[in-house]
RNA sequence: GGGCGAUUAGCUCAGCUGGUUAGAGCGCACGGUUCACAUCCGUGAGGUCGGGGGUUCGAGCCCCUCAUCGCCCACCA
């Protein structure tokens, strides 16, 4: 006798307790497994340290922690390794603005204050996130979990620089770097967000000795104070008798030359360019191929400095309106147009980002990029989806360096030390002797992450985790960063361990609201997991999640299609309890042969085997959304709908050996279901698995089910499909002449090749269509007057239905399904007499075709009997 | 300027090795209080699968082309 259920599944009380006896049992470590097993593993993306859980963390860790309870239910010693990012200029920023509110700044309290603050800040508040990822119902291994300013990955972080260094891939230097002046620091190029936006185009004349001028035209005439030549295309006539003169810089009067490059798009603009090489990509190339001056005119927060003259001091913006005010009143100008053009923002914060000449650290990429895309290509490293390798290769191959230096605070130092005299030192101690002064730049944050993969198992160490769990399996994550971590792990993987770190890549898309739209706190359209947790509970949600997309596609998260899955995860719970409580005393695991079943018994258990290696190609193939619709079909619309419905008879009528047979049906499509959901919603599984007799172990621990093919049985499918298709006949029959559904009616029926089932099974349609009395008519039995008749295949139902069968529409109704039919006889005829198809297509096609036409025919050839008889 | 994705029912989406009558959830209409579930059950309406062309015995699916929307990459002042 199983033990008594709650009606209902209290998520809010389960979901609390059965993480924690999961966690605490050590299931979520990979020494459940033996020690022989095959290890799977899988490296969290780190979320941010300080961060809170948002539907881009509840995605991944849905998908991350659906293939770690599927590879773990597989035996393998699954490993999923959990961490947090120090997420330098998020965190910072945050601290900062902590500081701020309390009226002071970083720069007031020092570095060594604000790293103690921001240190206790993460104390504070970095188990946030991970407590979160556990009301997600996470699998992954906390005693295994790291954070990238842990001293291992410190230490990992600092041997990669040295050896970078060492190997002559890292400079320091100053180059033009994307700068953002507000949170003074340089940022890499991915870090720049590019869109076109109104703009203006200034277009002013550039004085040139002997009275001549140029025309010239800028979006931003600022920059002019930093002109170091005019431009103009060599071969340009209006223009060309100038080259080699010297013009004016407007206002501070500076000579500089007037040159000639091929760069220089004569249709554009005036056809002539100033160029001003410490302020604009484009310039800065130019500026060394003529070997220009560079003057810098601002200062790192993009104020005028000194060369700028008068300006100086003066906001970037407000020293544009000014100068261009002064070049007016001296008649410089000609004219300003609307000009839409890209201008480049900051990804945080949205400033306008400013080319600045500025000494950084650069890592010489293109080795390892090469590497990386080999990797690729001779498939060692496989991306899913497919498209995204093309993504990938384009980006590698036109790679640049990499500005890895940040001047912020937060982070891993970089471990070097500069003298006075320029030289450089690169080390984890200090250089002996004096003038030297340690490096105060930190590493952009993508540097540690890069080495996530391994770092967390413990290199440089030959640890026995990196043993065993390195390379890892899968690396999955969103398509989003394929540059920022995903290219950058697989580089730096192949250059320090000589692994691909991962053989595979699988991304996921982006979250979006139900209408599309992004995500962003400005629309007010965020969309709180925990909120969706606390209402639905996490199975609703991960089962949405997993099932909403296909991989690399966004997803529109509708809160309705979360509490459609909680009514899914009651439907669960309300099945499994109609199973138990019809479950009396000991019955025997496992099921019976397929000879000893009963039509539906044997009809149920082959979709099942179906349903199992349907969804095993599934997984293969990470096609995860569509194997969870199939759970979903297969137990809400055949299990629930039909098979348990059609079990209440043997259970409630049927002799002993019935009902033992169908309560092992029952329960063994409910034990292999649970299993197939259990990576989807493992809490209601694992709480529904308790109640289930045969089930000693967790089903966290259960194995995968496999499906048992002696089991597949066409044949009792195609005939449980047309009992059932009579079924929705009679229903529909009932429906339209608005039968008072408690009535009880009886059928004559013509049964063609369906007698002996029909004789069998009768009970069935008592049970599901209140068809109380059913008489199998002798053929050639002439049919009862005044019924409705319903056909399926070769099968007749009439239905008499005494005084509410009008003759008229019954004739309507059978004409239009007749006509029906003669469509599809007719399409199926050619199909056949198509000497082409029946030679070329495959036999089963054909055979199936063949089929169908002798069922269709048989159906219309009943049906033209009840017209002739019934209609004139 | 390149590249990618999307376009299927009123809405949001599945349908990825080409093959019965294209599906789901929600919404809508009608009907259901007997022993798993009203968080439910039954029935129904609703789609020329963005347009055009092609390949094929057969196309929502493959190829070409166009359109609209979205995204990524790219140095045009």
């Amino acid at each position: 006798m199983a033990k008594a259920m709650p009606k209902n599944f209290d998520f809010k009380e389960a979901e609390g307790r059965i993480y924690k006896w999961w966690e605490k049992s050590g299931w979520f470590k990979p020494e459940v497994a033996p020690p022989d097993a095959e290890a799977f593993t899988l490296s969290m993306p780190p979320p941010n340290v300080t961060g809170a859980l948002h539907t881009g963390h509840a995605l991944f860790t849905t998908v991350e922690d659906l293939m770690t309870r599927y590879e773990r239910m597989r035996g393998k010693a699954a490993l999923w390794v959990p961490g947090t990012d120090h997420a330098g200029i998020a965190t910072q920023l945050q601290v900062e603005k902590m500081l701020r509110d309390e009226g002071t700044s970083r720069q007031e309290v020092g570095r060594e204050e604000f790293l103690a603050r921001t240190w206790a800040w993460k104390e504070k508040y970095g188990g946030r996130i991970t407590d979160q990822l556990r009301r997600m119902g996470a699998s992954c291994d906390w005693d295994r979990e790291r954070f990238t300013l842990d001293d291992g990955l410190s230490g990992a972080v600092q041997d990669v620089f040295i050896s970078l260094y060492d190997q002559g891939l890292i400079y320091r230097g100053p180059r033009l770097v994307n700068w953002s002046p507000g949170l003074q620091t340089a940022v890499s190029d991915l870090e720049v967000e590019r869109e076109e936006e109104p703009g203006k185009l200034y277009f002013f004349n550039y004085p040139v000795e002997g009275g001549e001028s140029i025309p010239v035209a800028t979006t931003r005439p600022e920059t002019i104070l930093g002109d170091t030549a005019v431009c103009v295309h060599p071969d340009d006539d209006r223009y060309k008798y100038l080259i080699g003169k010297t013009a004016y810089v407007p206002i501070l009067n500076r000579a500089i030359p007037v040159i000639a490059d091929e760069y220089v798009d004569r249709e554009f603009g005036t056809g002539a360019l100033k160029i001003t090489p410490a302020h604009d990509f484009n310039d800065y190339e130019i500026g060394i191929k003529h070997k220009l001056q560079f003057i810098n005119v601002m200062n790192r927060d993009a104020t005028m400095n000194e060369a700028a003259g008068q300006y100086a001091g003066l906001d970037r913006f407000a020293c544009r309106e000014k100068i261009w005010a002064d070049m007016t009143v001296l008649g410089l100008t000609v004219k300003v147009v609307d000009h839409p053009h890209v201008v480049p923002r900051s990804q945080r914060g949205g400033e306008v980002i400013e080319p600045l000449m500025s000494t950084q650290w650069f890592l010489k990429i293109q080795p390892l990029a090469d590497k990386a895309i080999a990797a690729v290509r001779d498939g060692s490293i496989k991306i899913v989806p497919e498209r995204f390798e093309k993504v990938y290769f384009n980006w590698l191959e036109n790679i640049e360096d990499w500005c890895i230096s940040r001047q912020l605070w937060w982070g891993h130092r970089i471990p070097a030390w500069i003298h006075q005299d320029g030289r450089i030192f690169v080390g984890k101690l200090p250089p002996k002797g004096d003038g030297w002064t340690p490096e105060e730049d930190v590493l952009d944050t993508w540097f540690s992450s890069g080495l996530w993969p391994f770092s967390t198992l413990g290199w440089p160490q030959e640890t026995a985790d990196l043993k065993r769990f390195y390379p890892t399996s899968i690396m999955e994550t969103g398509y989003d960063i394929i540059f920022f971590w995903v290219a950058r792990m697989i580089m730096l993987g192949l250059w320090f361990t000589d692994k691909p770190p991962f053989h595979t890549v699988y991304l996921h898309g982006l979250i979006r609201d139900k209408f599309g739209r992004k995500i962003s706190k400005s629309l007010g359209n965020t969309i709180d997991p925990l909120e969706l947790i606390d209402q639905y509970g996490a199975d609703p949600l991960r089962f949405t999640l997993a099932t909403s997309g296909t991989p690399g596609n966004d997803i529109n998260l509708d809160s309705e299609k979360v509490e459609a899955n909680w009514r899914f995860v009651n439907k669960v719970w309300q099945m499994t309890n109609f199973v138990l409580g019809n479950i009396e005393g000991d019955v025997p695991d496992g099921l019976p042969s397929a000879n000893e079943l009963d039509l539906p018994s044997r009809w149920i258990v082959s979709r099942l085997t179906r349903l199992t290696s349907s969804v095993q190609y599934l997984f293969d193939t990470f096609q995860y959304g569509e194997a969870g619709r199939q759970v979903y079909d297969f137990l809400w619309s055949e299990f629930a709908d039909w098979y348990i419905e059609v079990s209440k008879y043997p259970l409630y009528e049927g002799d002993e050996q019935a009902k033992e047979n169908t309560r092992r049906v029952l329960l063994h499509i409910l034990n292999t279901s649970l299993r197939l959901l259990h990576p989807y919603m493992p809490f209601v599984t694992e709480e529904l698995w308790s109640y289930l007799p045969h089930t000693k172990s967790a089903l966290i621990l259960a194995q995968w089910p496999v499906a048992a093919t002696a089991y597949l049985d066409d044949k009792s499918e195609a005939e449980m499909t047309t009992l059932m298709d009579l079924v929705r006949g009679v229903r529909n029959i009932r429906a339209e002449y608005a039968v008072d559904p408690a009535r009880k009616i009886s059928a004559s029926v013509a049964p063609g090749s369906y007698r002996a089932n029909l004789e069998q099974y009768s009970y069935l349609f008592a049970r599901l269509c209140n068809v109380s009395q059913i008489t199998l008519l002798a053929q050639g039995t002439a049919a009862p007057d005044e019924s409705a008749s319903v056909v399926v295949s070769d099968v007749t139902f009439y239905l008499p239905l005494a005084g509410l069968v009008d003759v008229a529409a019954e004739c309507e109704r059978l004409t239009k399904e007749q006509d029906k039919l003669l469509e599809q006889i007719s399409k199926s005829k050619n199909m056949l007499g198509n000497e082409q198809f029946v030679s070329r297509a495959r036999p089963d096609v054909v055979e199936r075709e063949r089929t169908k036409l002798a069922e269709l025919e048989a159906s219309a050839a009943q049906i033209s009997e009840r017209l002739t008889a019934l209609c004139k």
